[in-house]
RNA sequence: GCUGCUGUAGCUCAGAGGUAGAGCACUCCCUUGGUAAGGGAGAGGUCGAGAGUUCAAUUCUCUCCAGCAGCACCA
């Protein structure tokens, strides 16, 4: 027989019968491992221990010590353990996918009725139950006719559809945990009582069409979540539970933020606090922007039909705008993006090269009506500001452009604390207009620009825009989720469509290429990211309530107007708290609020010309000059763009 | 938009086929208290909207609206 010799992570190897799985590898260097083996790693594959191996292999045997493994593993026979069990209870169930994703699993059936949360629990029963069976698992390779003839005999469409789409290449595997079948890749565990019993989870039950298209049935996924160790569940659990700590529409609520009316589904109304949030944001913006040579303007919210076609948005945009029609019988729409407002700008007067670069910026608001299903608080709406812009510029100045605005968004995100900031590259998609050739030079220009700045990305084919290729800045926060934030896009499409030219030195009209670009996106979401980020907790310049002086006693009351009119001439945004309760309500209640610091006044402050500090989040207190604490509060109020220029 | 769930006081939530309750918040009174809830009293609701069943609907049924989770879509 052929021999195949397998090497060990030690360096050593070993020859075997080929054909040898990695069951009797591990059989053959101990009882015990071969017990707690789960897997193997073959020539790099993570291979099942019943997969035979051919060929000279490196081969490292898992057990559940191996995290990475042990995970996908558990996770992955967790989705067949419960699908098993759906199938157990309710028979007619029709099984499709069931993939591993973070933390967990879900999986995807085709059941008349709804699953409800008891039935969940239900679940997690029989899963058990299986699970304490401890039944084999056993895999064989079939034909692929064989295959598809045993899923239609036993009613199961789906896993047919799943099998004409796996390629002729690839093996059609079975699996079973016990009489229980599935068509899978593997690999899985040795038997269903490798699984922990208690460190799964079942979560939620939602909606999700079958292979992810809208037009296709909608089946019912199962989510759960799985680990290792019970420890693991249960610091999972404790993450979600800080995570919905963040929720930016419970905080918005709590600090009286914002809020919103069944009238005006995915609009937002700004109460004073979070609103001055909103245009602290939009004056860091104003300020850098102008420092970079923009130039700020203001276009209509509601426009006429026949723009809309000239930019094309009436045909490709339609089914996300708003329209209105007049008394006059004409057809508006309200603007969902500004490009088209900026392009009347532009061609209000004959251009010259030398007003190129020109940069024309926005606040604009824009209304898209975007699915009910979509929207979510402050992160997804249905109007919003932009801080937009568009750059004119000829095709050389393109690269250069694209780089001083890729280091414009990285230098706002830092001041805004956010430094691991990854960069999506979207290329050009299948329904696209323009030529090859300003395609390669419109993704080249992005492409330069992100290495010149040494940025790493990656690049996402075919999910460009229709006009032209776009980068998508993506930051995240302090708890590790990502956030898509800004976009810089290259187009040489609507320049063209508007007539756009500028008179070039020689005296000839050409069209200039623009860059869409939009830093923070769009504010409302921002403003929530960062809600989110800070869990409520801003920081000082951004706080929208920064100061409140409380006093200890009535009789300090004249002393905390005093102090709060100081702060408030120094640009602190204080308040005056001089309610008749005590000083530890008022500080539970502020706290609670996030407002960063709490002045205490009393007697001693009164006398001393002094105020008691308190930061929030801190138990110490201090005791400083009513002149110290103004300059103090100042300086923390100033935004860190003038702060450095102060420096 | 799709699937499922939810909608009762400003907020968080009980409740029941016979037109509603708690805690916090709010108002007033007492209390002037030194760093995360002092005490008392009071006021506050067309029970998301519309239709149907019923002697009677906030409760049951249907439709619509909004919210939540996920999918799809996306800043």
């Amino acid at each position: 027989m052929a021999q195949v010799t397998l090497t060990f992570p030690d360096g050593n190897s070993k020859s075997f019968d080929a054909g040898v799985t990695p069951a009797e590898v591990a059989a053959g260097i101990s009882n015990s491992l071969a017990k707690k083996a789960i897997s193997a790693t073959v020539n790099g594959a993570h291979w099942d221990l019943q997969w035979p191996i051919d060929a000279d292999a490196s081969i490292a045997i898992h057990t559940m010590k191996d995290e990475v493994q042990a995970n996908e593993l558990v996770r992955h026979d967790m989705a067949h353990v419960m699908a098993r069990a759906v199938q157990e209870i309710w028979p007619a169930t029709k099984v499709t996918i069931g993939p591993v994703i973070d933390n967990g699993w879900y999986y995807d059936f085709d059941r008349a009725e709804p699953f409800t949360p008891e039935d969940l629990s239900l679940i997690e029963k029989k899963m058990k139950e299986i699970i304490n069976k401890r039944d084999p698992v056993t895999t064989e390779v079939w034909e692929r006719d064989r295959a598809i003839e045993f899923y239609k005999a036993n009613n199961e469409p789906y896993k047919v559809e799943l099998i004409e789409s796996i390629p002729g290449s690839e093996p059609i595997r079975m699996y079973w945990h016990g009489h229980w079948q599935d068509l899978c890749r593997g690999p899985h565990l040795q038997h269903t009582g490798q699984l922990p019993g208690d460190t799964f989870k079942l979560m939620s039950v939602a909606g999700a069409y079958w292979r992810g298209d809208s037009n296709r049935p909608m089946l019912q996924r199962i989510y759960g979540v799985a680990f290792t160790s019970k420890d693991k569940l249960k610091a999972h659990l404790t993450m979600l539970e800080e995570a919905a700590k963040r929720d930016h529409r419970k905080l918005g609520r709590e600090m009286d933020l914002f809020h919103f009316e069944e009238h005006a589904p995915g609009s937002v109304f700004w109460h004073p606090a979070g609103w001055r949030v909103f245009q602290t944001l939009i004056a860091y913006m104003r300020r850098r922007q102008d420092a970079a040579g923009y130039i700020e303007v203001n276009t209509p919210d509601i426009m006429d039909r026949a723009l809309w076609e000239t930019s094309g948005h009436w045909f490709n945009y339609m089914d996300n705008m708003f329209l209105a029609k007049t008394h006059d019988d004409r057809d508006y729409a309200l603007k969902p993006m500004n490009c088209p407002g900026h392009m009347m700008i532009y061609n209000h007067a004959l251009r010259s090269y030398r007003e190129l670069p020109m940069k024309i910026s926005e606040f604009g608001k824009v209304h898209r009506y975007e699915p009910s299903g979509a929207l979510h608080g402050l992160l997804r709406v249905r109007s919003f500001t932009q801080d937009d812009a568009h750059i004119y510029c000829t095709p050389e100045q393109l690269t250069d452009e694209c780089l001083k605005v890729n280091d414009l968004i990285l230098s706002i995100y830092k001041d805004f604390g956010f430094e691991d900031v990854h960069v999506k590259l979207s290329t050009r998609p299948e329904n696209r207009i323009g030529s090859d050739e300003s395609w390669d030079l419109s993704e080249g220009a992005l492409k330069t620009a992100l290495d010149r700045a040494g940025m790493s990305y990656t690049i996402f084919g075919g999910e460009g825009a229709f006009y032209g290729p776009k980068l998508e800045y993506v930051l995240r926060d302090a708890i590790g989720r990502d956030w898509q934030c800004g976009t810089l896009q290259v187009d040489y499409n609507l320049p063209e469509r508007f007539g756009s030219t500028y008179v070039t030195q020689s005296g000839e009209k050409q069209a200039p290429v623009m860059l869409h670009r939009a830093l923070f996106g769009s504010l409302e979401r921002f403003t929530g990211i960062l809600i989110e980020n800070w869990e409520g907790k801003l920081p000082f310049w951004l706080a929208p309530r920064q100061v409140v002086v409380a006093s200890i006693t009535s009789e300090a009351d004249d002393y905390v107007a005093e102090v709060v009119a100081a702060l408030t001439a120094a640009g602190v945004q204080a308040e005056v708290d001089i309610r008749n309760e005590k000083i530890n309500y008022k500080v539970r209640e502020h706290s609670l609020a996030k407002v960063p610091v709490i002045l205490a006044v009393g007697h001693r402050e009164v006398d001393e010309r002094t105020v008691t500090v308190r930061r929030l989040g801190e138990k110490q207190t201090s005791v400083v000059s009513l002149e110290q604490a103004v300059a103090d509060f100042s300086r923390d109020a100033t935004p860190p763009d003038l702060l450095t220029a102060a420096e």
